[in-house]
DNA sequence: CGGTATCCCGGCCGATACTG
DNA sequence: CAGTATCGGCCGGGATACCG
């Protein structure tokens, strides 16, 4: 297991650190784990997609949310749009491999949080009756 | 590596699905990914820290915001909260078991970003000049 | 299909003041 | 030190309409 003490050893060193209020990583690292960026790049991990097939596996997100989301990560080279100029029009997004390494680790943590659901729900349980 | 085969097969059989609207694992994932949840459980990665040093740590958070951020976090069982009722109160927060697992899977991804950002710099560049 | 443009509301969040 | 209470701005984001 990584420590804590490799993790964050020589900060002021490294170039970037998000825990600084200034630091570029921060604004990025809100794009990766925002609402609608993080389920977006998790649903690219399988392969690419189209728009609105993007738009039904996110379920809930809005169009306009979807094109932001896209742009965001696109901009920050994280996922890939892939335009062909046919009639009616098809749009494929894919993640780059920047997008692929960034969406393994998100993985790993949507994966985590959803098979600890049933000790965060009985510890809520228990936070709401201690005050209740 | 995991595939995301493996990662997504049988979501349907699974309890919690967080690309489902109304899963409460979405919740909680916004807890521990959100701007300063992310922030706040990565500081208590290396140990327990005072409220006053938690604040110094996340940089530009507010005391209204951190004291919200660890009521979210306690609630949902990742953060310990340890009062002691001297005076002046001295009051520690530290990961519980379940948040030290989350922590360090989210550290792995934040840790990732930092080290991407000069393609994610060098990207936005390349993307911002092909429009201007 | 794959978006953009516009309107507008709720709530996130910062600032400030106050308390034990 | 460790918070809570209250106010207010601003912007995230949903709804709707429109375009190539």
């Amino acid at each position: 297991m990584t420590t804590t003490q490799e993790l964050t050893a020589g900060l002021g060193d490294l170039p970037y650190n998000v825990f600084a209020r200034v630091c570029p990583s921060r604004g990025t690292l809100e794009h990766v784990t925002g609402r609608w960026g993080a389920l977006t790049l998790g649903a690219l991990y399988e392969g690419s997609l189209r728009f609105n097939e993007l738009r039904r596996r996110v379920d809930g997100v809005s169009e306009k949310m979807l094109s932001q989301t896209l742009h965001a990560l696109e901009r920050d080279g994280l996922v890939h749009r892939e335009a062909q100029p046919t009639n009616p029009p098809r749009v494929d997004y894919e993640l780059t491999p920047l997008g692929h390494g960034v969406a393994e680790r998100l993985l790993a943590l949507i994966h985590f949080v959803e098979g600890s659901m049933d000790d965060v729900l009985a510890a809520r349980e228990r936070y709401d009756a201690a005050r209740a």
